[in-house]
DNA sequence: ATTATTACCATACAAATGTATGGTATTTAG
DNA sequence: CTAAATACCATACATTTGTATGGTAATAAT
């Protein structure tokens, strides 16, 4: 028996990731079952037991949710990533993932947070470079001086927040670039999230 | 109401966030039951109820093992810092924990590796900074290019490495370091793991 | 032609699970 | 003193859950 997995077992395999990394618990076979429209329990039970075999999960017997991933021998776990950003010249997020990465398990993500590629070298003296992943949390409100994406008439920046009396600078590392001055009645202005986390795989070298 | 827990709920949300956090998945009544000694399972469940109520975590109804940490709002999980490590000039890696980072949430490391503090420069070029925690992989087969952490006469350092005919080489980014060249009969050398990851915390500002 | 694999379905069942209700004893607060 | 909160226990019950077994259909391999 190989070890490759079917087609309907990696979305299964997925969906796994997905509830136990973002949700936090495993899910039951009923609810695997619903989620892909099954009628029947059982055939999500053949499927786990299908995957088990093939060594991507482990299952503890008559416990309930008692789901393991195996992958974290691996180490990495398919992520994917949003879109790209910029510091100087902005860049559109967009809707859909551009890419994957695999992420190392470690850096299992806050609750609806989201990762993004940086694109350019404007945040170099934040010690971020071009091809970096940046983790974002949505969920924080932004305090002065951390890193924050926003969007701005539809595009991206990554910089580092202030907020003043009536207005909110963002600040860019790299003095080349102009702070940003938001008005309080700027129009198309939304604070994306905030910059928890950089990632850097170290697969292959990169150019300077 | 105050939002004070009793000293016996500490202990139960205690052990909710070691099996959430460290098993992976909420126990069960009768788990946290058998945990504590208790006969009887409606006594964890009322307990459970008292801890909701104050605000501590949120239980979906009738959903097995769907208990969630409203602690979220911390984000972080602790992780021990193993030790120091640079390039240029050796440094001892302690035997026990010398600090604690806090990582993202859900921050379960892969099987054995363990994360390391970079202290020095040396690695700029290869963008790895001071301070920044690199995650380290003990199980994997170093191959060429490749960063390692390699253990030379007691001491820990970061380089990449090259595997020649007769001999290894330890290259350090910084041209101004001169590579290591290991002999295939050298007595303490040892390669630790290799470096898989960069994680670097936004939380504070840094020194250049 | 036959066997194995994959991908489903249905049914059945014991055990586990969350929940509800009622009870007792102790401690704390008004 | 009295009422409320705390910390347990026992029992009961409808669902959920994991598991086992058997069956059908389609495809792939020998």
């Amino acid at each position: 028996m190989s070890r490759e997995l079917t087609e309907i077992q990696k979305k299964i395999l997925e969906h796994l990731i997905d509830q136990i990394k973002g949700r936090g618990i495993p899910p039951t076979l009923a609810e695997v079952a619903r989620h892909f429209g099954y009628k029947n329990r059982a055939t999500v039970q053949q499927h786990l037991s299908a995957i088990e075999k093939k060594g991507y999960i482990r299952k503890s017997p008559k416990l309930s949710r008692g789901l393991e991933l195996t992958l974290e021998d691996k180490f990495f776990v398919p992520r994917p990533v949003l879109g790209e950003v910029a510091a100087g010249s902005p860049l559109t997020i967009y809707p859909d993932a551009i890419d994957t990465i695999d992420l190392p398990t470690i850096a299992r993500m806050p609750k609806d947070s989201f990762l993004l590629r940086v694109k350019g070298d404007s945040l170099k003296d934040a010690y971020i470079f071009s091809g970096d992943i940046v983790i974002i949390n949505p969920n924080l409100e932004p305090r002065n001086g951390q890193i924050v994406v926003a969007i701005l008439d539809d595009a991206a920046v990554v910089k580092r927040f202030y907020k003043k009396r009536n207005q909110i600078e963002l600040i860019s590392e790299n003095p080349e670039y102009e702070p940003i001055i938001i008005d309080k009645k700027y129009p198309s202005f939304k604070i994306v999230g905030i910059v928890v986390g950089v990632y850097r795989s170290m697969g292959k070298r990169r150019a300077g």
